[in-house]
DNA sequence: CGGTCGATGATT
DNA sequence: ATCATCGACCGC
């Protein structure tokens, strides 16, 4: 296959919002001793600091959003319902307490399970709380640009499970590769009332 | 220190 | 529609 470029610490330097778009498309590689996974982002959620109602770092700097509070181009992994592993990409500017979600991959290497869906997409990478506050410009966990996805429309649509969130979960801040059969299915409108 | 509740997924 | 399953967070 074509040959890849790491995405350096400079393309995570940036706005959540910027930062969500241009991670669809791009490869996520995680080597490990006897197995190297790779998929491709077809499904990410940005949330957008302490003023975003949805986002983790709403609640301020604690220890379990220090990664998210940290330095862009690192892992922000946190377990959800005690049992699933979610990955999100810290955006820039340091401090700013942002960080795209990656909520699907197509698969690009044998992988052991789905990946549509933030929860399958750790699993089926390996992906843990072992990683959290990795650096990607790392050698065994990073992004990569190996520029075969370029031609291909955003979808934009509300972020899943943030009913909570008040306005901010009507925001548009989800983003899919139009027509892509690996992006998650959104839940039905269980909201009667 | 105890009660509540998830940035989900599998099953009924 | 329900349940699994546990740590972070909030309130007392």
């Amino acid at each position: 296959m074509a040959s890849f470029t790491k995405l350096p610490r400079a393309f995570y330097d940036r706005n959540a919002l910027i930062l969500a778009t241009d991670l669809l498309g791009k490869l996520l590689i995680h080597q490990q001793a006897d197995s190297t996974h790779i998929g491709r982002i077809v499904e990410v959620e940005a949330y957008l600091g302490p003023q975003d109602l949805a986002a983790h770092t709403s609640k301020g700097l604690t220890a379990r959003t220090r990664a998210m509070f940290g330095p862009p181009g690192h892992a922000y992994v946190y377990l959800v319902y005690g049992m699933h592993h979610c990955m999100n990409v810290v955006a820039g500017p340091e401090g700013s307490g942002t960080a795209v979600l990656l909520r699907a991959l197509e698969p690009v290497s044998d992988l052991p399970c789905a990946t549509n869906g933030p929860g399958r997409l750790c699993k089926a990478l390996g992906i843990t709380l072992a990683h959290y506050g990795q650096d990607l410009c790392s050698d065994d966990l990073y992004l990569a640009d190996d520029g075969a996805a370029t031609d291909f429309e955003i979808v934009s649509a509300p972020r899943i499970g943030v009913d909570y969130a008040g306005k901010w979960a009507d925001k548009p801040l989800r983003f899919y590769i139009a027509g892509n059969r690996w992006v998650s299915k959104a839940p039905k409108a269980a909201k009667p009332r």
